[in-house]
DNA sequence: CCCCGGACCTGACACAGCATCAGATACTGG
DNA sequence: CCAGTATCTGATGCTGTGTCAGGTCCGGGG
C-alpha cells in the first residue's frame, strides 16, 4: 500500500499485510493471496472490469469466495493491491528510462527509445493499467496516488530534461502531456493499427513529439 | 446504435427502437427511456461505473428496475446508448472544430481554439467518455466503433490538415496521436492541476503540440 | 513418532441485486 | 364513455456478496 502526505509529499510505503482477522499471514497464506492476485490479473485479459466477480477469481485460484475474503474485502482492493505493486516495481524503471540516456549525443535513439520502452510497458500491462486509468479518472485518491507515483520518475525526468534544454514553455505541462499520450496511444493502439497506422509508424511518430516537445530542435 | 461495415466502411445509423417485447415506444415510452438515461449520466458523475446498479437507475428515475428492462437488457446497453447519442451528436461539430479554422492566416489562433475546445468537450462529458474509453480499451467493439466515429471527423481533418501542409512523418499517425492526447489530457487534467499545472498552460502546451506536430513551424 | 495449537480453509447462510413475467394501470382513438 | 393497446410494476427465482462457526492442515515440542 503507498500512501502520499498532502503536506510533505512523502511517500510511505506499508507492506505489513493483514488477514481479515487481523494476524498476519504466513508463507502459505502469502502464496494463496498471491495466487488470488495472478488469478484476478489473468481473469483481466478476458473479461471486463465491471464483470470481474469474486467467485470467479476464488474459482482461478483455485479456492473458495470465504477464502478470497481473507485477504481482501473486495474485487477493488486487489486491483488497489496490483496497481501498487506495478507502481512500486516499475516506478524507478520508468525514471531509468527516461534519466540513462545520452540525450545530448544520441537525441534521436534516445526518443525512440523512451517512446519504445513506455509502449512496451504500458501494452505489456495493460490489463491492470487501464482499470488504474479508469479509477483515476472517476476520482479515487487511492488509485490516484499510485497512478501519480507510478509515473513521477518518467515525468520528473522528462521535466528536468526539458527545463535543461530550455524549451520555450512549462517544463512540468509538457513533461505531463508526453506521458500522458504515450498512456493513451499505447491504450488504444489497436484503434490506429485500425486506422492503417503500424506499431513502426506510431513510434515514429511519438518520438518526433518528444523530440520537437522536450528536447527541441537542433 | 450505429453499425460499421467492415468492407465498406459505411456507418449506419439504426434509430428504430425496440422495446423489450418488441414494439415500438410511443411518445410516452421515449420519455420514459429518456429519463432511464439521463438518470444513468447523472449517476456516473458520482459513482463508480462498477458500482452502477440498475436499480440505482431505476429509482433515479423515478420508475421500477423492472421498467429499466423493457428497454435496455443491462447497464452496458445505456452506456451503449449514450456513448452513441453522444458521438451522433458531436461528431459533426468535432469535425468543425478543426476545420472551420483560418489555419494559414491565425495558426496560433486555431491550435488554441481546437485545444480548448477538445478539452472543453472532453471535460463536459467526462463520464461518459470514460466509460467509452474502458470499453474501447477492453476490446468491446461495439464501444469502439462508437469512439472511431466519435473522433473520426476531427481525426481526418487533422490528418487532412497535416498531408496539405507536408509535415514530415505519416500524417494519420500524427493526427491520431494529437486526438489521444487532447483525450487523455482532458481525462487526466485534475492530476496535472495537483501537479501545479493551471488549465491556462495546459492548453498553452497542447496549443504548441499541435502546432509542431500539424501545423509546422512558420 | 505423535499430537497439539495456531494458521488456514470452507460449507452454510442471510441478504443484495439481476432478470422475467403475468397481471394491473393509464392513455388514446373512436 | 369504452375498448384496446401501451406502459408499468409486484412477485419471484436465481446469481453473486459477505460473514461465521467449525473443520483441516502443518510444524515444532514432548
Amino acid at each position: 500500500m503507498i500512501t502520499v502526505d498532502e503536506q510533505t509529499g512523502t511517500v510511505e510505503i506499508d507492506s505489513d499485510l493483514r488477514a481479515a482477522d487481523g494476524r498476519v499471514p504466513g508463507r502459505r497464506g502469502l502464496a494463496t493471496r498471491q495466487k488470488l492476485l495472478s488469478a484476478t490479473r489473468e481473469l483481466l485479459d478476458s473479461v471486463a472490469y465491471r464483470d470481474l466477480k469474486v467467485v470467479d477469481i476464488a474459482q482461478e485460484a483455485g479456492t473458495s469466495p470465504a477464502t478470497f475474503y481473507q485477504y481482501f474485502p473486495d474485487v477493488e482492493s486487489v486491483m488497489l493491491a496490483l496497481a501498487s505493486d506495478l507502481s512500486e516495481a516499475w516506478h524507478g524503471d520508468l525514471r531509468k528510462l527516461v534519466s540513462n540516456r545520452d540525450w545530448d549525443g544520441d537525441p534521436d535513439g534516445s526518443a525512440k527509445v523512451v517512446a519504445d520502452g513506455m509502449l512496451e510497458f504500458w501494452t505489456r500491462h495493460k490489463p491492470v493499467l487501464r482499470v488504474l486509468d479508469l479509477a483515476s479518472m472517476e476520482g479515487d485518491l487511492r488509485f490516484r496516488d499510485i497512478r501519480t507515483f507510478l509515473l513521477a520518475g518518467a515525468t520528473s525526468a522528462l521535466m528536468d530534461l526539458a527545463a535543461e534544454r530550455r524549451i520555450p514553455g512549462d517544463p512540468m505541462a509538457s513533461a505531463g502531456v508526453v506521458v500522458g499520450m504515450l498512456a493513451h496511444v499505447a491504450n488504444h493502439q489497436h484503434g490506429l493499427e485500425r486506422w492503417g497506422v503500424s506499431h513502426d509508424v506510431l513510434v515514429d511518430t511519438i518520438e518526433g513529439i518528444i523530440q520537437r516537445t522536450i528536447v527541441g530542435l537542433p
